[in-house]
DNA sequence: CTGTCCATGTAAGGCGTTACATGATTGT
DNA sequence: ACAATCATGTAACGCCTTACATGGACAG
C-alpha cells in the first residue's frame, strides 16, 4: 500500500498536519498518486496506531485541536525499507482498452469519436506536463541540478513519455480506423526502435 | 465500472457460465483488466438483478446446477451505450513513481537495484507481448486482417508501446543515476519526437 | 455578507483481493 | 492414487470515493 509510504515520505521532509499533507499531494504527486482528504486522515490515524508516526497536539481556543504529525524512528526505517524493496508485479486496469477490445459492437464513427476525445485529453495532459517541465528548467537552468530535484524531474519525465506514447498510439489507431486498414502495425514502429 | 461492461462484452459474443467467463478474461484481457473468480460470480448476480443479463439454469444430477448467462436487450443497449461514451478522466496510481519521488531517502545503489529489477520485469513483459504479436501475424499473415481481429491487435499494440516506453525511461534513469547526471533530459527525447 | 481558506473528522458504499468450501470427472 | 479441471459460491477484509458535518478567520 503506497499511500502509507507516500505519507511517510512527505513526513520525512518535514512535520505536517493532515491538511498540509493534502496540499502536498495535490501539488506534487497527484499525477501518479491522487489521495483524498478523508483517506489521508484515516491513514494518519492508522500510522499513529502502528507507531510509524506520532503527533503533537496543538490546542487552540474555540477551534478543533491541530495535530502535527512527524515520523518516528520505526517510521523512517519502514519508509527506507519500502523504498529499497522491489515492488510486487502490479496489475493495471485500462478501461479504454476494454472499450477498444469490444468495439466490434459499435460503429467506426462511434469508435472514432471515443478515440478522438481520448486523444484530446492526452494532448491536454501532455501540454500541462510540458509547461511544468519548462518551469523546472528555469528553476535549475544550467548543469546545476541537485540530486534532490532529480527524482521529481524523473517522475515528470515518466509522465511526458507515457502520455506521448498514448497520443501516438491513439493517433495511429484513428488513422487506421479512418482508412479501414486492419493490418497489424510493424513492430519497430510500436516499440520505437531506432533505425 | 468496466468489469460489468467487460462481462457484457464477452456475453455479447456468446452465452457463457461464470467459469467460462473467467477463462475468457484470463486468455484475452487479463493484461489490461484482470478479474478474479469471486468477483465475476458476484458481478454476474448483480447484472442479473439489474436485468442486463439473464440465465438458463441447467440442472445436473448429483452436481451443482450450471448457470449459462446471456445478454438481455437492455444489456446489449447498455453495452453499446458504454462503448460509445467517452470515459471520464481516470486517475492512475503508479507505486514505482512514489518510490522514485522519495528516493532521496535511499542510496544510489539501492535505487539502482529497484530500477534494474523493474527493467527486467518490463523487458520480460515486452518479450511475452512480442511473442503473442508474432503469433497473431501468423494467424493473419498478409493483408487479410478482418475488422474483428483488429481491436484485439490494437490492445496488444498498446501494451507493446507502453512497456517499450517504460523500458526506455527506466534505462535512461539508470544511466543517469550511474553517471550522477541530474540534469533534465531534453524534451524531444522524452516525447519521442522525430528529427 | 458571501465565499474561500484553514483544519478536523464520520458514514456509507463500491470495487477488489484472499481465503475458504464443495464435489464430480478426467487425465497420469 | 493423486492432481487437475469443471463449476459453483461465501466470508472477511482492504482501499478508495462521495457525501456529510463543523466552525473560526479573512478577503472581496
Amino acid at each position: 500500500m503506497s499511500l502509507k509510504h507516500a505519507i511517510l515520505g512527505f513526513l520525512s521532509l518535514s512535520p505536517l498536519t493532515g491538511y498540509d499533507l493534502k496540499k502536498h499531494f495535490d501539488q506534487s504527486v497527484r499525477h501518479f498518486w491522487p489521495a483524498n482528504q478523508s483517506q489521508i486522515y484515516r491513514t494518519l490515524a492508522e500510522l499513529d496506531a502502528e507507531g510509524l508516526v506520532s503527533k503533537d497536539v496543538i490546542a487552540r481556543e474555540d477551534r478543533l485541536d491541530m495535530k502535527v504529525y512527524h515520523l518516528t524512528e520505526t517510521g523512517l526505517a519502514e519508509l527506507r525499507r519500502w523504498l529499497a524493496a522491489p515492488l510486487p508485479m502490479q496489475e493495471t486496469r485500462e478501461p479504454l482498452l476494454v472499450q477498444v477490445f469490444f468495439a466490434g459492437q459499435i460503429t467506426d464513427a462511434e469508435l472514432l469519436s471515443v478515440l478522438r476525445s481520448q486523444l484530446a485529453e492526452a494532448e491536454a495532459v501532455l501540454a500541462a506536463l510540458t509547461a511544468i517541465y519548462h518551469q523546472q528548467l528555469e528553476g535549475f537552468p544550467a548543469l546545476a541540478a541537485p540530486r534532490s530535484a532529480f527524482f521529481s524531474t524523473l517522475t515528470l519525465e515518466y509522465g511526458l513519455a507515457a502520455y506521448a506514447a498514448l497520443g501516438r498510439w491513439l493517433l495511429a489507431a484513428i488513422r487506421r480506423v479512418e482508412a479501414q486498414d486492419y493490418a497489424p502495425a510493424p513492430l519497430p514502429d510500436l516499440i520505437g526502435a531506432q533505425a
